[in-house]
DNA sequence: ACCTGAACACCGTTCAAGT
DNA sequence: ACCTGAACACCGTTCAAGT
């Protein structure tokens, strides 16, 4: 299994992300710390460093990686439905919030407070628009069809991810008044519901 | 207008609630000190202490505030519709927004990572409950009138809860891609309109 | 690509002793 | 209800000198 023999570790950047995930998932993004990850892994403290230039490029590095998660998620639940416009947007909109839920360290690390803003730097800006991108394709497919009313299709799509991007942070944060997994996912379900139903061109 | 001599301040409790707003406004949270609070206000580093206990009491005072201010703005927005259900949840809506963006500071402590989840801290879960009160006894309203569709109330406040809580995060965070205050209060229109649509039991 | 170890300027928090 | 000043254990980050 070992690659290398001299040093401690054959892939310490792999093990600084995992490490640094959970320290999130037990403690909280706030108390993260690269000194407290490297003594966790048993190195010197600034071996970090040879893989990070500082502590928000290793959290750059992991929202770019959980965007490229949830942008994978969201296409395939697109995918599943090819043909109900209504049930591919209620499909993404449950698969989002399935994602955040279960991957809560990843999700905190994408939407917490970063120093500089997203556009500082182009390579998450641009898989964060890919996932986006997904929801976009699947309201503009469900305009084209006249299933969906007809609005800048880019307003409905914040309006979409929006809805999901709230429960989801909510429910992370434990602020919905509700615990077990089953209820989020009942909530999920009718949130995306409501809201397909608010797109609907169709009376009831 | 002092009205204490021996000391440098007639309020400083006061003051440190407004230098720490004021320092979130132009920094951000993380970057938020105790330290930096008493450099800025020209006191001792530990001055804090006699109103404070600690850093995270300071951030509870103003998440207190901040929803106790929020819960007022919802009831105000509530009161101006009292006959048209859909509207009254639109206006409710729009005003949440509104007080988010503009109030930048106090929401982003009020939903910002803490230390200890809500529950911790009685008083501040009490007044979050008010202003969450608001929008569940204005759906009930609706489904009274059978304008809004049979679901559990609560599950329907968390649903519209959510988004407009969404809408707010992402707006702040300015991550729509929108940032002019023209185009976010659009947003929030088109959102708002899209759930009351979602939950309402008539045809369109 | 790591190590040790020192260094600097920052934290939160707690003292002790003052006014 | 503040002050000064020391102290402790922590940070992020940067060195210098090693293997």
């Amino acid at each position: 299994m070992k690659e290398k023999e001299a040093y401690h570790h054959g892939d310490l950047e792999q093990k600084i992300l995992e490490e640094a995930l959970s320290w999130i998932e037990k403690e909280n993004i706030v108390s993260l710390s690269l000194r407290g990850i490297a003594r966790n892994l048993g190195v010197s403290h600034n071996a970090p460093y040879r893989h990070f230039p500082d502590k928000e490029s290793l959290l750059i590095a992991i929202s770019i990686k959980g965007f490229s998660q949830l942008r994978q998620t969201l296409q395939q639940a697109s995918n599943n439905h090819p043909d109900d416009a209504q049930k591919r947007l209620e499909a993404i909109g449950v698969a989002y919030i399935e994602y955040a839920v279960q991957n809560q360290a990843y999700y905190r690390v994408m939407f917490g407070e970063r120093q500089k803003n997203v556009r500082s730097c182009p390579a998450l800006q641009q898989v964060a628009n890919e996932a986006f991108a997904v929801l976009v394709n699947a309201i503009k497919t469900g305009q084209t069809k006249e299933v969906f009313i007809e609005e800048t299709t880019e307003q409905l799509a914040r309006v979409c991810w929006s809805l999901v991007h709230g429960v989801s942070m909510l429910a992370i944060d434990d602020q919905l008044m509700i615990s077990d997994s089953d209820s989020i996912l009942e909530l999920a379900q009718i949130a995306t519901k409501v809201v397909s139903q608010g797109l609907s061109t169709r009376a009831k």
